[in-house]
DNA sequence: TTGAAAGCGCTAACAA
DNA sequence: TTGTTAGCGCTTTCAA
């Protein structure tokens, strides 16, 4: 067969529907200039008659010519790119984190890979793999438990990376975090503030680092406002309403003093909980108050009344969490354990004058 | 000053920490080959003596060398990297569908940019063009609503797109969604299988299209099943508890028939329902049998009872959009709205014999 | 079996 | 003011 013949069109289905992306060289040949010249008007750089300027940026806005970035990031130091690396299969707390990181970085042109491991390390080392390959800048772990965890690495060792609501085993790495214990205190200030005296704290597994650190704040700003430490006014379950309306039942039916505030470890627990004493005849806030922790919509407006509850502000999280690692490509080092503090959103389960229902001393 | 001394070292805080890292020029220049030798070790290509290959695999494997990704797509013609435009700021439905879009296309090692346009236009437009710059091979558009948007474009012309969850408003575009209309069918044959005969429908607002779809389900199932359509048996308000309460309120104090099941358009709706049945002394399943939409175990599980629902069956979705995208940049053409069937989880909120607690005919 | 060199799209230094 | 060119890291011919 004769070779200079065009060889047939190829078949529909391989023919890509996509032009080639014109290049800096199209726009420079459109225009009658050289590629140089083309760059610096482009760039908005250099000196360059305003005539010549204008016309390349005409035919580069005419022919839709878009910079290739990655042919930009392999001269440039930098990718303008970075990798997140996510634990936490149903996004309840990742999600807000990711969502305000990704909306700062996007302010400053850097797009974000988005990688879920899933608590598998085959899988998380896998990833960073891939990301080391694209060259991200930068590197961002999110968990959905607020343990310790082995940091990432070696092998993207001198990468800056920002553990964020995750906690690398490693006293250089970054890890942003909320202050738990904090958030327990200003739920117990809250409640005594209200003249609350006797409060119980039902709360998740303790293998939760969490749950241990809601725990001590509960403890110390109780003996802060004076108030006396009941026995059996602390119940360690699981997160899940069912636990929260069992624990309720245990406080009801023992023998001991009776709760008049309950401080929950989240907003699941709270919820059942006032559902029990709902069911119970006992009025909240006014027999009861509650106070929940996460601030979760879905939760504390549904629940009977709405629900006070502790907010753990995750969109500030990541959005600091985005500007540190911003910091930390640029070269600033940073390292250590930082915790954010939450902050306390007042609802009906626990509104109402301090005392007003309360039998006062 | 004499230019030939040394500059001064730059100052602590813009030194990084990043050692660049290796090229494949370092290996061959370490291995003692030529670039090409090396480059044809490193991808198992080409004949080449075994000796040669192993020793640059060694010196590969021990200086760390990665090849860089972004040099490789830039005389590939693809960048094995996507885009994802995404308008749900919650996360609930979309997070699943992103998750396991991810995971299809981890296996075929392209990655994902996670970009939230929080349904602003301009955003959108912003992170559409930021994408087509990183030479995006396709493109993913994600909403909260199943409702129909403009396409994207012209400016991303020609870029493979799929809308998952989200419908565009172009009949060549690629969409995939749930099959609504379906569900709904499942679940009132579900309940006409256990004896109801009186089923309610209460849902939310209509100007969401599953709204329609799903009343329109509703309708013809029950026509299907031989059952009369009862007046004031379909009732559109919100996506809240509340609503399900107030609409379950509506039915038990109407003159009307009473219902023996509901079909509720979400879960939480479903679960407002299943708490005022039973706050008013009504059994469920025995008197009243309820089936939930969305299969969220947040209520479902946490229901009492338990609630049977309707599964959209998001991963799977996430799962085929990756697959899809991946045959369309492979250059296979798809067009057209593609639903999806969904599933039934029966939990106890419909459990039970047909008939067993029912007047029977 | 190995090496040399062109080129992917772009920037920046230098030359004209 | 504009053009030329080296080179970012890699692959891929072509030559040795």
């Amino acid at each position: 067969m004769d070779k200079t013949f065009p060889p047939a069109a190829p078949p529909e289905e391989s023919r890509t529907p996509v032009r080639a992306a014109p290049t800096i060289r199209d726009v420079a040949r459109i225009a009658e200039v050289s590629i140089g010249t083309a760059s610096k008007a482009l760039n908005a750089g250099g000196r360059l008659s305003q005539e010549t300027r204008d016309k390349v940026l005409r035919v580069a806005g005419e022919i839709g010519y878009r910079p290739n970035d990655l042919a930009q990031s392999l001269h440039r130091a930098k990718s303008r790119t970075i990798g997140i690396i996510s634990n936490d299969s149903f996004g309840r707390f990742t999600f807000p984190i990711v969502e305000a990181l990704e909306e700062r970085l996007a302010d400053e042109k850097i797009a974000v890979f988005m990688c879920n491991a899933t608590d598998d390390p085959a899988r998380e080392r896998q990833h960073v793999d891939q990301l080391l390959g694209k060259r991200v800048d930068g590197l961002v772990v999110t968990a959905r438990r607020a343990d310790k965890r082995p940091p990432i690495g070696p092998f993207a060792h001198g990468l800056p990376t920002v553990y964020v609501f995750s906690q690398a085993d490693d006293p250089d790495a970054l890890s942003l975090l909320p202050d738990d214990e904090g958030g327990a205190v200003l739920a117990i200030e809250h409640l005594a503030k209200l003249g609350r005296k006797r409060i119980a704290h039902i709360t998740g597994p303790e293998h939760f680092e969490a749950v241990r650190l809601r725990k001590a704040g509960y403890f110390s700003a109780l003996s802060a406002a004076g108030l006396a430490v009941i026995d059996g006014f602390y119940l360690s379950g699981v997160w899940s309403e069912a636990w929260g309306r069992d624990a309720v039942a245990r406080l009801l039916t023992g023998q001991g003093p009776k709760p008049d505030a309950l401080f929950c470890g989240n907003d699941q627990i709270a919820r059942g909980a006032a559902d029990a004493l709902r069911e119970s005849g006992i009025e909240v806030p006014s027999e009861v108050a509650i106070v929940g922790f996460d601030n979760w919509d879905v939760m504390t407006l549904a629940a009977r009344p709405p629900l006070t509850s502790i907010d753990m502000n995750l969109k500030a999280l990541g959005r600091e969490a985005g500007e540190r690692l911003i910091d930390m490509i640029s070269g600033k080092r940073a390292g250590g354990v930082q915790r954010r503090p939450c902050s306390l959103v007042v609802r009906e389960s626990s509104e109402g004058e301090a005392g007003t229902q309360r039998e006062l001393e």
